[in-house]
DNA sequence: TTATAAAAGCAAACTAATTGCGTTAGTTTG
DNA sequence: CAAACTAACGCAATTAGTTTGCTTTTATAA
């Protein structure tokens, strides 16, 4: 027999090892990790949650670099928080390699800290004056999540 | 006879001791002077690009406190550029104190790096799920400025 | 004018992130 | 399947941004 969770993460660690032939990169152990990771996460990870979700201990600079190649790739995207810390989130809608325009917007945590990405919530657009070229937009709301309501 | 720069100037500096007054904090010399950067600025500071403004240098320690004790006095605003490098700029409609709900939408030119503030583009709001506390929204565009212009 | 507390300035520490370099180990090719 | 190639790893050291501790200076108010 066969269990739901199983099939899931038979699932992610194809897609894994998908992303990574696809994009030219090698199937190591800590890669294929990080990317389940990302897709098991709805929020936007720093470095240190990532270290902590690993199940072997790494030296950072391997992650650090994991990353920025994600990143070259267009794999991931980062954006910093608002303490300016890097989080990195993975391109869900493959985005060309450099442009990430989030289609979706952001909450941020002000309590545990959390990015979230609210997918299904879109981004409104506003009338820009002309002379300026438009590339992409992020909006971030800043509160409290749910996990951190007051009961 | 009186020229408009003169009078501008002392306009500012004029605001910037009242600012100071009003907070309970010194007059001394980097400190109007760094308010008056700040409101001559059209766009987000880092420390360096204040440190380059400011007439005479300073310790970098100086400068940091100052901006510290200005953001906790709710004087300016504090958000990471796209680097995670702080940048700085004056609340025009006085935020209550650590409220800084930027109604207006910002603008980052990923050619000079720099933020403008674009006090008259309005945030537009969206549809947030039930659970959410929201306390702020940050709404920025990222492309290239009129000034980066190719011609 | 003197007292006092805020702000300045110097040195040192801390943290996030990057770089250099020798080693390990996926992947490709013969 | 072995050899060769090079991406990726891991350690040490470095850089950059920011903060902390402590002493000295100085704006302000008694």
């Amino acid at each position: 027999m066969i269990f739901e969770e199983d099939k899931e993460a038979m699932e992610t660690t194809f897609k894994a090892e998908n992303i990574l032939k696809s994009n030219g990169l090698r199937k190591t152990q800590i890669r294929l990790e990080m990317l389940q990771i990302f897709m098991g996460s709805k929020h936007a990870l720093s470095v240190s949650d990532i270290e902590k979700d690993l199940k072997s201990s790494h030296d950072r600079v391997t992650i650090y670099r994991a990353l920025n190649s994600f990143e070259e790739n267009g794999i991931l995207h980062q954006t910093p928080d608002p303490n300016g810390n890097m989080r990195y989130a993975i391109c869900s809608d493959s985005c060309p390699e450099h442009v990430h325009q989030d289609k979706h917007a952001h909450f941020i945590c002000e309590q545990c800290n959390q990015t979230y990405c609210l997918e299904d919530v879109k981004i409104p657009d506003v009338v820009l004056e002309n002379g300026y070229q438009l590339n992409s937009i992020s909006y971030t709301m800043n509160g409290i999540c749910r996990e951190c309501q007051p009961a």
